[in-house]
DNA sequence: TATTGTTATACTCTATAACTATA
DNA sequence: TATAGTTATAGAGTATAACAATA
């Protein structure tokens, strides 16, 4: 009998699953953008913008740099999907929806939540546990 | 009743929270190889060497290209914790630890797990729980 | 002809640093 | 002084394509 090396195991194959589940999150979305046209980077800011936001906004929702966001905005604003425009600071920049931007938002929203496998996979018992187990497994992070 | 923005919503909660976590798992396992003075690739191949393995088996188990692991064997044989020897099909290079290299690598493999957040943040019943929550989330993936 | 491993190169994603314009 | 956004650049991480040796 080896506790020690079973819970090595354990550690080893939970770590796997949570790689693989994220892996699995990530190509979903990414096939679910794939007929829109979009990066996926764009597609996500896309749907984060809800309402309208700053730019910085943005960038904390994302967990990213605002530099990125520079970038995303360029792209979002030359397909003509947002406005980019002066805040009442005047250092902000606000980012709205255009008529096809909140258009193409709701076809993509409609399209990628049915279809994400936590979704399709869990019911809703279920993904309220898994919304439990790793809220606390993230608890108390930098 | 539950609109389209609700779903969005929780998918994308639940999106999140799989990518943290397992955002969480990579950051574990760097900050645990750390102190070894080895690239993460690098440990993690070596972790994955505890038989003789090809490089082309050595590639399906990282799920990366072939041209990538000569670079990792490149360097774990730089340091000298693998030799490279021609297999009984001497198209194939079996890589094997060394002496140093088994024992960086039990070393490296008492570091990394222990102090795993699963096994740390979640009790026994949770852990069951998000192993059997996980597993269906994945079941049947390609 | 198909496969292993190698090499050189290219690409994706994202951050850093320096800058400007406000505040 | 500090912050929002921009620009140019750099780096990590990894793949692609062409190739030689072997099957």
């Amino acid at each position: 009998m080896s506790t020690q090396e079973d819970l090595l195991e354990e550690a080893r194959r939970m770590a796997s699953l949570l790689q693989r589940a994220a892996e699995q999150v990530r190509a979903d979305f990414a096939r679910s953008v794939g007929p829109f046209d979009l990066p996926v980077a764009t597609a996500r800011a896309l749907l984060l913008l809800d309402a309208p936001a700053a730019m910085r906004s943005l960038a904390d929702h994302m967990a990213c740099d605002q530099s990125y966001v520079t970038g995303l905005a360029d792209d979002l604003e030359r397909r003509g999907l947002v406005t980019r425009e002066p805040g009442d600071d005047r250092r902000v920049k606000v980012l709205t929806l255009t008529k096809a931007g909140a258009a193409l938002r709701t076809k993509l929203s409609r399209a990628v939540a049915p279809q994400s496998p936590v979704m399709v996979r869990l019911g809703l018992a279920d993904r309220v546990t898994l919304e439990r187990l790793l809220t606390t497994l993230l608890a108390d992070q930098p």
